[in-house]
DNA sequence: TCAAAAGTGTTCTAGCTACACCCATGG
DNA sequence: CCATGGGTGTAGCTAGAACACTTTTGA
C-alpha cells in the first residue's frame, strides 16, 4: 500500500535474466564470472539494480546491452520474484527475474568475463542463480509444446531438420521431424517461404524452406479441455 | 548484483494479492476501500510492504492476515512484477502481485473497509489494480483447463452439479457435467466419496459426492504435443 | 544406380464432444 | 405414474504417433 510509514522498509532490488541460446545443439546460458566476494569465481546471471525511473522490464533489457546485443534477443518474459531474505550474503536484494532468447544463428560479442554454458552442465554459479536457470529452462520446455516461441530460437528462415535439432536440444528428447512438421504446419505456426535449401555434400532432396508466421509469443494449443463451446463455428 | 554501491537505488516494495472466491455463482475479488489520498474512495487490492525478514509469498500470507483468515487460502501463486514507475503517484513502489483462491464454502470474516466485488464489474479501483485483478482472472481461467487448481475454489465434498456451477462462474462460458465429470475422471482429478447428496426439494436422483484426489496444484493435462515418446511403455 | 536426405500417405489410437438413453428420487 | 435431476452408453470426430513409402538430389 502506498501508505509509507516512516519506518526503514527499502530494500535493493535487482533484476536477473537467464538468456538461453541454442549453441552447438545444446542449450546454454549467458553467464559472467564474479571478481569480487561475495561468491568470487562462481558464475552469476547478467543483471543489476533497478533504477529510478525504469520498470523491471526497461531495466533488463538496459543492463544486458552490456552483455549481449539487445537487438539479439528475440523474446522475453517475467519468470518470477526471488525473494528469501538471506539469498545474497551480507545485504537485502530482491530479483525479478526473466527468460530470454537469442535466436541460435546470433553470435553477439560478449565481454571479457562472460561465458556461455551448457544449461545440463552448469559450472559453479553464484547464489540462488542455479535454481532461476532451471525455472527458465523449465519454463522455455513447456512453452515450445503449447506456444509458437520456437521463433525465439530458430533463424528467419530454416529447414524442417534444422528446426527439429533446435527442439531436441532445448526438450531434451527425440522429436520426428514429420510430426513436427505437421503439428506446426497445422496450428499454422510455419509458413513456407518456397524456396529450398542447397543439399549437403552427400547429397539428399533439398528441404524446403520455411519462417515462423509470427514472431511474437501466440499460444497455439487449443487443447485446454475446458474452452468455450463450439468455437468452429 | 550484489554490489551495491553507495548511489541509492533502493525502492518501496509491496505485495499485493487478487484474492478470487466465486459468491452466489459470481467469480468475486476482496477488496477494499482507500480512506487517504491518493486515489481516496477507490478500491484497493490487500497487501502491504515487504517487511526485512520475509519473501514475498511469507510477507503476502502475513497481509492477509487482517484481510482473510488465511487458513481459507486454499492456493496462492505468484502472478508477476508490476513496476512502472509512476504507477503509485508521488512514491516510487514496485509491487510482486499474487494470484490466491478462496474455496466457495468459506465465509471468512472480513474487516469494516473490505468488501467482495464481482471481477466482471469492478468499482473504480486504485491504481493498477484492475490491470492486476484481470490478469489474475486470466490465470485462473487458464489454470482451471489443464490443472486440478478447481480443488482450490470447491469445498472438500461437492457433487457434480455443483462443481459444474463453479466452473461456469469461474470461466464464463457453459461447460457440460457429462463431460467435465469424465474428464476429471479420467484424469484422476477426482474421487467419489461412496456417499450421495439428498435430493433438493423438487426430487430428482441423488448426487455423488466427490472430492479432489489432491489439493495441491498438479499440472494434469499431458496434451503437450512435444512430450517425450512412449510414455505409455 | 545407389545412398542420403526430405517429404507424403496411411493407419492406428487416445481423448474429447454430443446426444440419446437409463436411473433414482419426490410428489 | 410422472416430473425432475443425475448418470451412463455410445458413436463420431480430431489431433497426434508411428511407420512405410515416394521424391529429389550427389556421387
Amino acid at each position: 500500500m502506498p501508505d509509507v510509514t516512516s519506518e526503514r522498509t527499502e530494500t535493493d532490488h535487482e533484476v536477473l535474466a537467464a538468456v538461453l541460446q541454442i549453441r552447438s545443439e545444446t542449450l546454454q546460458v549467458l553467464l559472467w564470472q564474479r571478481a569480487q566476494q561475495p561468491d568470487r569465481g562462481r558464475w552469476a546471471l547478467p543483471g543489476g539494480l533497478l533504477g529510478h525511473d525504469e520498470d523491471v522490464q526497461t531495466s533488463m533489457l538496459r543492463q544486458l546491452e552490456d552483455k549481449v546485443d539487445v537487438r539479439e534477443v528475440a523474446h522475453i518474459e517475467q519468470l518470477g520474484v526471488f525473494s528469501e531474505p538471506r539469498r545474497v550474503p551480507g545485504i537485502r536484494l530482491v530479483a525479478t527475474t526473466f527468460l530470454g532468447l537469442v535466436p541460435c544463428d546470433a553470435d553477439p560479442t560478449v565481454p571479457e568475463d562472460t561465458r556461455w554454458h551448457p544449461v545440463a552442465e552448469l559450472p559453479p554459479t553464484a547464489f540462488d542463480h542455479a535454481e532461476i536457470v532451471r525455472d527458465a529452462r523449465d519454463r522455455l520446455r513447456a512453452k515450445l509444446s503449447y506456444t509458437n516461441l520456437g521463433f525465439a530460437l530458430a533463424p528467419q528462415e530454416f529447414t524442417i531438420s534444422e528446426l527439429r535439432e533446435l527442439y531436441v536440444s532445448a526438450l531434451g528428447h527425440p522429436v520426428s521431424a514429420t510430426n513436427l512438421q505437421r503439428v506446426l504446419a497445422r496450428r499454422g505456426v510455419l509458413v513456407p517461404t518456397g524456396e529450398v535449401a542447397p543439399p549437403g555434400p552427400t547429397g539428399g532432396r533439398p528441404a524446403a524452406l520455411f519462417r515462423f508466421a509470427e514472431r511474437r509469443l501466440r499460444v497455439t494449443d487449443a487443447s485446454a479441455v475446458l474452452r468455450p463451446p463450439n468455437v468452429g463455428d
